[in-house]
RNA sequence: CGGGAAGUGGCGCAGGUGGUAGCGCAUCUGGUUUGGGACCAGAGGGUCGCAGGUUCGAGUCCUGUCUUCCCGACCA
């Protein structure tokens, strides 16, 4: 294993993977495009998972789970979907395996093929809508606010761990509701606990808004997203909400009966955050060194390390550092004590650094001697010299100041890499050299949408929904617009 | 899926024109060390991605296949 990682300005992507696996968060399988999640990576994972399974439950959500088989059939139901998932679908067809007759292992039984074919969730729209065909009768039966856990297969061609990668785990909530308003409202509160979750947990800042037509989910009426902008100027789509008008419940003909009588089909929503939302992470914060992690998903806030000579030394700074661990413990802080005396400080040092743990602590003979440690920041890389009885009052308040500088410190760098471009010649110079989030005014059309990105790459991220209205024309037809969009290159 | 590159101990690599595999890091043992990836001495570990083929002989040549990386088209 090298010792350095690939710098940023070196080679960015090279950058990133070198970080993934040596931050010991992923690697690849021997399975095209799936990833192992290495126990650390899933640590943070969790920690994602935890915060925003509370934020749905205090919504009014509650967990369900569905099968990971969905019956072919089900996918011909509602075309514009199938026309979205269609090319990336993984398709089981047999149910048994046997042995090779000329003696090599073991073949597909060619008479256990099955009568329809299965389907590997892409996602579960489908499987779900026919299942709240039973679930709905009446207005009584509504809201339906149901997320669930779960993995997911999409066939990608090009794939990069937590980024792209063939099977991933994600939540996708499911709600069904009595009117529109309901559940645009629905579509529009996940929109929020998606952005308040990332801003105020993984410290990083998104833009609210709505995708264009052509950027929409296959089967929605209306796609809300959160756009986060990456540290090489290109954006990630960090999460979306999707409103899904009656099309699923019409597909799977889910009807219920009204106060007055009639019988109407429900409206729903669908939103869902994947562990792409890990890339997000990595690509926000983290540095040369490697990764940067924000308090709060942190798997191990702070990590002691001791430094000494002999067992009697480490006896004693082991006494200092269980009581430190202790005092933080008792406030929730969570510590990792690394007495391993199979590794060197200094490597322990880099490896935590590497591995993004937010504060470290060293004690070693000096500090015994004048009653201090050592108290390392990750983000600022910066050291100072902290009186042991100081330290569970000191470490609280450094751990929220270290949550909110990552967060300023990722707002500062989006709004220098956000831009106005008010013509052609403007817009594609930024776009060029991955400026970052510009904003233009755009015709409405998909047409000049297409053709924007088939001659730079960038796409239409979203319509910010702070918008403000300003007349304008085109960037690229001149045509009139009321208003400007956000354009970048995305992952 | 189209174009390019690559798969050799755990990791990173070297192995003109075919002749039975080597280096660095890591690992193990012993000793000295420990405030930013320690040092010395010794040791173990590879059917060269996989499957065929050519050949007296294949890491090396040929065919197929799988995986990874880069560039496109697609996408959370």
């Amino acid at each position: 294993m090298g010792k350095h990682l690939t710098t940023r300005a070196e080679d960015y992507s090279k950058w990133y993977n070198e970080l993934v696996v040596k931050a010991d968060l992923a690697q690849n399988s021997g399975v095209r495009g799936s990833m192992v999640i290495k126990p650390y990576g899933f640590a943070i994972w969790e920690r994602i998972q935890a915060d925003l399974d509370r934020r749905f439950k205090e919504t009014g959500h509650m967990n369900a789970y569905f099968p990971l088989f969905i019956p072919k059939s089900y996918f011909s139901k509602e075309a514009s979907h199938v026309d979205g998932f269609a090319k990336e679908c993984a398709v089981v067809t047999h149910y048994r395996l046997k042995n090779d007759p000329d003696g090599n292992g073991v073949v597909v039984d060619p008479n256990a093929k099955l009568e329809e074919e299965l389907i590997v969730r892409p996602t579960s729209e489908t499987i779900i809508w026919d299942t709240y065909r039973d679930w709905i009768q009446s207005y009584r039966d509504l809201p339906i606010l149901v997320n669930q856990w779960a993995n997911v297969v999409r066939w990608e061609m090009r794939t990069r761990l937590f980024l792209r990668t063939a099977e991933f785990l994600w939540q996708e909530g499911h709600t069904a509701h009595a009117t529109k308003e309901e559940a645009i409202q629905e579509a529009e509160t996940m929109l929020d606990v998606y952005a308040s979750f990332v801003e105020e947990i993984m410290a990083i800042p998104v833009l609210r808004g709505i995708k264009t037509e052509g950027e929409r989910f296959a089967g929605a009426l209306e796609t809300y997203c959160i756009e986060a902008l990456m540290q090489d100027g290109k954006a990630l789509q960090a999460g979306t909400s999707h409103f899904l008008g009656q099309n699923f419940a019409k597909a799977f003909d889910v009807k219920f009966q009204t106060k007055e009588g009639t019988q109407e089909h429900v409206w729903a929503t669908s939103w869902g955050v994947s562990t792409r939302l890990m890339g997000a992470l990595i690509m926000t914060h983290s540095d040369d060194n490697g990764l940067v992690l924000p308090p709060k998903l942190a798997p191990y806030q702070v990590v002691i390390v001791p430094i000494y000579k002999g067992q009697e030394q480490l006896d004693a700074i082991s006494e200092v550092a269980n009581d430190l661990v202790q005092q933080l413990r008792a406030q929730g802080i969570t510590v990792k004590y690394d007495d391993r005396d199979t590794q060197k400080p200094g490597w322990k040092f880099n490896q935590y650094e590497l591995q993004g743990v937010p504060l470290r602590i060293a004690i070693g003979p000096k500090d015994l001697e004048k009653g201090s440690v050592e108290l390392a920041r990750r983000d600022t890389l910066t050291k100072q010299f902290v009186s042991q009885s100081d330290v569970a009052a000191v470490v609280p308040a450094l751990l929220d100041e270290i949550q909110n500088s990552l967060f300023e410190k990722a707002l500062k760098f989006r709004e220098e890499r956000t831009h106005v471009a008010n013509s052609w010649e403007e817009f594609e110079a930024l776009i060029k050299e991955s400026a970052g989030f510009v904003y233009a005014h755009w015709d409405g059309t998909t047409e000049t949408e297409d053709k924007i990105k088939d001659l730079t790459k960038a796409t239409i991220r979203c319509i910010p929904i702070s918008n403000e209205e300003e007349e304008g024309a085109c960037i690229l037809t001149g045509k009139p617009s009321k208003q400007r969009v956000v354009f970048a290159k995305a992952y």
